[in-house]
DNA sequence: GCTTTAAAAAGTAAGTT
DNA sequence: AACTTACTTTTTAAAGC
C-alpha cells in the first residue's frame, strides 16, 4: 500500500538526566534561549535532522519538528551526545522516547464540500466555522485523532502517536465520505 | 434548618442577581448593535439553557452572555462576526468563540455555518443600496453556493464581493473601500473574491 | 488558561516595494 | 498589485504562574 500520509512533524519527550543547569547550557551552546520569566524550559534548534528541543532543569526533554519518527531518536541522541560533551557527564545515551504527537497531511485529491460533509457527518460530530478558519474540524474517538478537512480535498491529521494512527484517521475520513456519496 | 434556608435563600438570591446581571448585559450589547428584540429573546432563552445545564462553571456571565448572543444572532439569520461582538464585550474574541463553540455543543444548537446570504441585507443599508441591488448580490450568492465558490471563505468577504458586483451590475455603484468598511474585511479580500465569483459565473465587470 | 516549539492546510490581514 | 511575513485552527509534552 503506497504511504498516503506525509508526517510534517513529530513530536516527543523523553528525560536525558535528573537535572540539568540550563544557564550553564546556555553558555555553552550557540543559539541556546533561555528565560526563565518568558518560559521555564531552554529552546535549542539543530540542523542535523532539523528539530528542535526544549530542555528543563528536570532532565525533561521535548523534541519538536522531526520529519520522521526515526528521525527523533537520531536527533535526541545527538543532543544528549552533545550534552555529555559540554560537561554533563550523568546525560543518558539511551533513553527511553516517548512520541506524544504527530502531525500528517494527506490529500484525498478531489474536491470537496466542506457543507454537505458537516450535514453529512452531523453538525454534533465537527467544528466548520470558516468566519475563524477554512478548515472542518473532525474529531475521531478511534484512533483518538483530529482530521483537519478542506474544501481542496487536502487534509491535516494531528494528535496521532504513531504513523499508523494517522493512516487510520485517514481512511476512516476517506470511508465515510464514500459512504456519504462525498467523495 | 434555619442556616439551610438561609443557605437556600442566598444561593436563590446570588443566582437571580448573576441573571439579573446577564440579562442586563445582553439588552446593552444587543443594544449597542442595533439588534432586535426577537435576537434579545432568543440569546435570553440560550443563555437561561446554558445556566440550566450548569454550563456557567468556570466561566464568567459576560462571556456565556456574549457567546449566548453570537448564537443567538446565527439562529436569527442577522449574524454578527465574533469581532462585532467582541466590540460591545469585554470579553476577548477568543473567549467568545472558544465559549460559543462550547454553549453550541452542549446545548446541541446545531447551527450551520453563516451564509453569506444573511450578511447582505446589513451590509446593503449601511451602504444605502436599494432592494435592486440587495435582491441582486443575493442571486449572485445563490449561482455561488450551487457552484461551491464559497467553500472555505469567510462568509463575510464572499458577501462583500457579491454586493461590489451588485452594485456595479445595477448602476450604482459603490467603491471597494467603502463596501470593504461596512463588511470588515480589507479590498484585497473584496478584489480576489469578486475576481473569483465574476470569472467563475461568467459576469463581465465593467468599470 | 497561559507561556514556548514544530508543522500542514487555506483564508485573511498588514506592511513594503 | 505583487511580495513577505504573520496570524487563524488542531495536537502534544515540559515547569510554573
Amino acid at each position: 500500500m503506497e504511504s498516503t500520509i506525509n508526517i510534517e512533524n513529530v513530536v516527543a519527550s523523553t528525560k536525558l538526566a535528573e537535572e540539568f543547569d540550563l544557564i550553564k547550557i546556555e553558555a555553552e551552546l550557540e543559539g541556546a534561549e533561555y528565560n526563565k520569566e518568558k518560559f521555564p524550559g531552554l529552546v535549542y534548534r539543530v540542523k542535523s535532522p532539523r528539530a528542535a528541543f526544549l530542555i528543563f532543569t528536570s532532565g525533561k526533554v521535548v523534541c519538536t519538528g522531526a520529519k520522521n519518527v526515526e528521525d527523533v531518536r537520531t536527533v535526541i541522541t545527538n543532543m544528549a551526545q552533545t550534552l555529555k560533551s559540554i560537561g554533563f557527564e550523568d546525560v543518558n545515551l539511551d533513553p527511553e522516547i516517548h512520541v506524544q504527537n504527530i502531525v500528517a497531511s494527506a490529500d484525498l485529491k478531489t474536491d470537496l464540500n466542506p457543507n454537505a460533509i458537516a450535514l453529512g457527518l452531523g453538525l454534533e460530530n465537527i467544528e466548520y466555522e470558516p468566519e475563524q478558519f477554512p478548515g472542518l474540524v473532525y474529531r475521531i474517538k478511534t484512533p483518538k485523532v483530529v482530521v483537519l478537512i478542506f474544501s481542496s480535498g487536502k487534509l491535516v491529521v494531528t494528535g496521532g502517536k504513531s504513523p499508523e494512527e494517522c493512516e487510520e484517521g485517514v481512511k476512516i475520513v476517506r470511508v465515510q465520505l464514500e459512504n456519504l456519496g462525498l467523495l | 434548618r434555619l442556616r439551610k434556608w438561609q443557605r437556600r435563600i442566598r444561593v436563590s438570591n446570588a443566582t437571580e442577581r448573576n441573571l439579573a446581571f446577564a440579562l442586563s448585559e445582553l439588552d446593552r450589547m444587543a443594544s449597542a448593535l442595533g439588534l432586535s428584540r426577537n435576537v434579545r429573546e432568543t440569546a435570553a432563552v440560550i443563555y437561561r439553557k446554558a445556566v440550566d445545564k450548569n454550563l456557567i462553571r468556570g466561566r464568567s456571565i459576560e462571556g456565556v452572555a456574549a457567546a449566548a448572543l453570537y448564537a443567538a444572532c446565527r439562529q436569527c439569520n442577522v449574524p454578527r462576526t465574533l469581532d462585532e461582538i467582541a466590540e460591545v464585550s469585554r470579553v476577548s474574541r477568543k473567549e467568545i468563540g472558544r465559549t460559543y463553540r462550547f454553549v453550541s455543543r452542549e446545548l446541541a444548537l446545531k447551527l450551520m455555518p453563516t451564509s453569506p446570504i444573511d450578511y447582505i441585507p446589513r451590509f446593503c443599508s449601511g451602504l444605502s443600496l436599494k432592494g435592486e441591488v440587495q435582491a441582486k448580490g443575493i442571486e449572485i450568492l445563490r449561482q455561488a453556493a450551487e457552484k461551491e465558490l464559497t467553500s472555505g471563505r469567510g462568509p463575510t468577504g464572499v458577501a462583500a464581493a457579491a454586493i461590489y458586483i451588485a452594485s456595479i451590475l445595477c448602476g450604482d455603484r459603490r467603491t471597494q473601500r467603502e463596501v470593504a468598511d461596512v463588511a470588515g474585511v480589507t479590498e484585497v479580500t473584496i478584489r480576489n473574491r469578486y475576481k473569483e465569483l465574476a470569472e467563475e459565473l461568467g459576469i463581465e465587470i465593467i468599470l
